[in-house]
RNA sequence: GUGGGCGUAGCUCAGUUGGUUAGAGCGCCAGGUUGUGGUCCUGGAGGCCGCGGGUUCGACCCCCGUCGCUCACCCCA
């Protein structure tokens, strides 16, 4: 018996994607790539890797996945790199790198890391499908960033998902509410959940975004963020929401929103899925970034954004139970069956392909019996019989396996003719 | 980081109070006469029973450890 050969699986909260769920992501990469097109947004592509500053920014960073959740290395020159937690962050450094002309639009579909422990919906790497657009404040664009999401989500057969919305207001008219809060969570610390009653003060917000009873009991008895932004930040509020509302999508003010990462100013915005438990309900988020650039080194620029995890929208959809309809055509024209000894095959698949038609073949030369049995299964429309008989006459058999009677429905056709019969029976 | 459940063929799972060659369904392969697919029939291949240690005459089964998967808390996509 030869030694016990060491195997390996992924990583822990990794996974591989073979067909048939592939095909689910395909499509889906695909229709996010149209509606990007659709709006008008250009691919960007980022190293999967970063400086830590990227995405560590100084002091005052208190985003959970920051501290504690990313993937950090030094290379072999002891530069510190992270993979990157998250979309955003990479796109604006390239923005700030590179001063493409504003207002720049831009779309991503990467991978994220984050090291965690995985659960239904959670891994330590999963996709992102996401957009940005750097240089404008206009409430137009909130309302277009958010808009491309509902309707891609609607693309893709999603229903039963909601909009929330919240302000952050900017950091003025935040700082001044965040000293109210802290007033108010301070005179009520013994009311906050476990978690919470030491930990408060560092990020005050955090605790509106408690599910807890009792950190609730005491938030709803305090202040709101959306009450206390000032009047320029309410009034960009007011007309994304109605900029929204001009167009069919109805949003619902959560003023109890509080996202991830310290970074976002004004709008900030979930899609939760209502068919998917309330922990990892999240299928996409967002919002806006007003000084994200400028703490990145570059000049100060207005961006908004939002990112949506392949993995939560394939888990909503499977929810949903979403009829699998095909997003992208996988369904083979033609499946080629030789039995000659010459391998003819080679020759009349690269024939088909190069005429634009999806074919497939059997290898090592199996029976015809077998042969038919694969491309039964492949679900080609077509099969190619290629036997002593047929090559001798320079002939090919054409036979519909989609046919119900499958006596009958089979010719021989020269192989000349091949290419126009063959889009004949299928245009059928 | 904390806690619960689970690890047996490619997949989904059985496995009797610990007892000798570990099973099924699906899938895969090959046949059911002379070149033909969906059903059916027959046969076959394929298992360090997650890994390591312990108890025992004997362990898939019991005990300990470990790794992995999974679910929840937390956090988020």
């Amino acid at each position: 018996m030869s030694d016990p050969v060491t195997t390996f699986k992924a990583p822990i909260g990794t996974h591989d994607v073979l067909g048939p769920a592939s095909a689910q992501w395909e499509g889906l990469v695909a229709t996010f790539a149209q509606f990007a097109f659709r709006y008008d947004f250009e691919l960007c592509i980022t190293p999967m890797f970063e400086d830590v500053g990227v995405f560590n920014r100084g002091i005052g960073e208190h985003s959970e996945v920051a501290k504690k959740e990313m993937y950090v290395f030094a290379d072999r020159s002891q530069r510190h790199y992270a993979l990157r937690p998250e979309g955003t962050a990479p796109v604006v450094r390239a923005f700030v790198q590179h001063h493409p002309t504003v207002p720049w639009k831009a779309w991503y579909v990467t991978p994220a890391f984050r090291y965690e422990r995985p659960q239904a919906g959670r891994y330590r790497q999963h996709h992102q499908l996401g957009v940005e657009v750097l240089g404008t404040d206009d409430p137009a664009v909130d309302v277009e960033v958010i808009s491309l999401a509902q309707r891609f989500y609607e693309a893709i057969g999603l229903r039963r998902f909601r909009l929330l919305v919240n302000s952050m207001g900017h950091d003025v008219c935040r700082s001044a509410y965040v000293e109210k809060l802290r007033r108010h969570l301070l005179a009520n610390v013994p009311g906050l959940c476990v978690d919470h009653r030491d930990v408060w003060h560092e990020n005050p917000l955090r605790v509106l975004d408690c599910k807890k009873r009792s950190c609730i009991a005491v938030t709803e008895q305090g202040p709101m963020l959306i009450d206390h932004i000032c009047a320029d930040c309410r009034d960009h509020f007011d007309r994304v929401v109605a900029g929204l509302l001009s167009i069919g999508i109805p949003s619902t003010i959560n003023p109890r929103l509080v996202r991830g990462f310290d970074y976002y100013t004004r709008t900030t915005f979930e899609f939760v899925s209502d068919a998917l438990d309330g922990a990892q309900n999240a299928i996409g988020g967002g919002g806006r970034y007003d000084r994200l650039a400028e703490q990145l080194g570059g000049k100060p620029t207005s961006g908004i954004g939002f990112g949506s995890g392949i993995e939560r929208l394939l888990l909503a959809r499977d929810a949903e139970d979403v009829q699998p309809r095909d997003l992208i055509n996988r369904t083979l024209d033609l499946f080629v069956i030789d039995t000659t000894d010459l391998d003819v095959a080679t020759e009349l698949v690269d024939e088909l392909r190069s005429a634009g038609f999806a074919t497939g073949r059997s290898y090592d030369r199996r029976s015809m019996k077998a042969q038919m049995k694969v491309a039964d299964k492949s679900g080609a429309r077509l099969a190619l019989l290629v036997g002593p008989l047929e090559d001798a006459a320079g002939e090919v058999t054409i036979r519909d396996l989609r046919s119900a009677d499958f006596e009958q429905r089979q010719r021989t056709v020269a192989r000349g003719d091949l290419a126009l019969e063959v889009s004949k029976l299928l245009n059928d």
